[in-house]
DNA sequence: TAAATTTTCGGAAACGATTGCACATAAAAT
DNA sequence: ATTTTATGTGCAATCGTTTCCGAAAATTTA
């Protein structure tokens, strides 16, 4: 079947397509009468405007790129939930991009999202590097970027946090008000933002305790879950074993379980644990695990609103460069009873 | 900053857009020399072709569009991240909708597409409705269409299922060898193509074991986990209590597991379970949960692949009217030992 | 050397929608 | 009755790319 076009309404109707586009725009210089008639035919024929057609002319594509380092993450879900209930409602369309926690293939996605094909990038970087030299081919653009999560620190935009200091402050302090003393800190990597602010805040609670601290107590982890739980392993058999944990994201908390399954160390009797999360089942969990967990889709809601205010109102400024902190929210469970 | 448009390089170097546009896709009528010259310039700015242009005129966008009941659900996550896998090496794009199990959203989402915006459409539809009248909208439009995992009838289009049938009569077989004489099986809804076939599996396996049967034992929830909670304490309280659960979706295993909570119900002493879960940590439940999984990356890539061929490659007939089955894994864990 | 190719490139139309401008016609004001 | 204004519509350009067609220039062949 033939595309509908405007050009086909308008010879349907025996009128110029200049007219009919101003009807289906409903716009003030045309007569109610043809007005109804154009809409009529356009439901009946159910016409779709050309959306590249459109897009071309107006410069502009409605949609928004997306660019998350892991898609099968509940919290990048939830955030894209919460992106996609507001940008729908202003008739956007949403580009997800995973870049699998690597550097070459953000670069790579982003050099695609230049070009035209979006009106703004949502992105969290992957933890590989968060100098984010790599962002540069955006500097000049004059493409509209927010950040979350995971955040770089030098690129002048508005960016979306959870309050990773006093979560990690306060997650530590819990663990050490439960009488822990040998509190381990687990990271992705001591480069990423969050990793680093959440550390922050282990450290500063473990200081205005009195506690000690080890260098070796701050494990960083990689990606490969099966080298994590042996790397924890190892953690857990020294003789100097210590009695919490505090996973600054959810994956090695996962990994600690299974490491302490290996072992027959009991949570939370001999080690408790406090782990970032936004798993819906951590009271599911052997033992239900303590969670800080983020305001997802809040956050996703946050950017999209963010971006909708500057893409659909006009004589909107740049984004604002700075930081938006959002609370996360701590839930007691037995891992760290 | 302006954007770099293929006019621009051409009056940059004293060529015509038609040369330059050659140049760039490596045509044979123009000469290594002017070639090199126009890829030279291209790279040096960081040239990326207007997608809408490039699409409006092609006619085709290299987008493809999928539509998904339900966002934060591991297994539909796996399934994208497959499909990008191979959508990426093509160069082509993907909006992602979600259509929160509701037919109006899988209407109005179907209609945005149909307009041009994507050349091909993956999805899983909403367990409202298998009929899927709603999908007529698509049936006069020329745009190539597969479902997956839940799939309507009566679309001549190719699908991609796993053995339902077969899974949910091992599953059910797996009960009653350990001994299990009351088998329920929970079901988001009667009408679903995956509910029915993992329905038909498990009354197959009764019957065949000669075990008796009652209509009551077919257990259908909702999609709001309290209520689904509530219905299922219920079940499990009465005097002829079950000792056996097939969960046909994840979701009702986990209310399950829930419901088990609020009553003293142990298991899997008195009462074993087996679900269809894609869940990555089955094994770190309380107790681990037997599963039922489905190989999600390989539908995805799978999906991916047929779409590829059929858009990439020429003179490619249209999607076979087929279902395509594959198999999905059993694991044994604890919730059914 | 002239003719026939082949190579290399430019001009212009096209994709479908939007919009500035011009031009009718009708209504209102003078 | 004539000028002004308002209203409704059409023409044509535009967005950036690709491609059909034709025409020079370079090369080969007769």
């Amino acid at each position: 079947m033939a595309e509908i076009t405007i050009k086909y309404l308008a010879e349907k109707l025996n009128l110029a397509p200049s007219t009919v586009s101003r009807a289906l725009n409903d716009s003030h210089e045309i007569s109610s009468g043809t007005k109804e008639k154009v809409m009529a035919l356009a439901k009946e024929l159910n016409f779709q405007p050309n959306p590249y057609a459109r897009s071309l002319r107006e410069q502009k594509s409605k949609t928004i790129g997306v660019i998350i380092p892991e898609r099968i993450n509940n919290f990048f879900s939830q955030v894209i939930d919460g992106m996609e209930a507001v940008t729908k409602a202003h008739g956007y369309h949403l580009l997800v991009y995973n870049s699998n926690e690597d550097i070459e293939q953000e670069k790579t996605i982003l050099s695609l999202l230049v070009g035209g094909r979006v009106d703004a990038i949502v992105m969290s970087i992957s933890g590989q590097n968060q100098k984010g030299e790599h962002l540069k081919v955006l500097k000049n653009r004059a493409i509209p970027i927010v950040f979350f999560d995971r955040i770089p620190y030098d690129f002048p935009t508005t960016k979306l946090i959870t309050n990773d200091y006093q979560a990690g402050y306060e997650g530590t302090v819990h663990l050490i008000n439960k009488g822990c003393k040998k509190i381990i800190f687990l990271v992705l990597s001591k480069e990423v933002s969050i990793g680093k602010e959440r550390m922050r805040g282990y450290l500063d609670a473990l200081k205005s305790h009195n506690l000690p601290f080890d260098e070796s107590w701050i494990v960083a982890c990689g990606h490969s879950e099966i080298e994590n739980i042996a790397h924890l392993e190892k953690v857990f058999y020294k003789i100097d074993r210590p009695d919490g944990v505090l996973a600054s994201v959810e994956k090695l908390a996962l990994a600690t379980y299974r490491a302490l399954a290996k072992t027959n160390i009991k949570m939370p009797e001999q080690v408790r644990m406090v782990s970032f999360s936004n798993m819906k089942i951590a009271d599911l969990l052997c033992p239900p695990l303590s969670t800080i967990s983020q305001p997802a889709i809040e956050i996703g809601v946050e950017c999209a609103n963010l971006l909708m205010k500057r893409l659909t109102k006009k004589g909107q400024p740049d984004l604002e460069d700075k930081i938006v902190t959002i609370p996360s929210v701590f839930t007691e469970r037995e891992s760290s009873r």
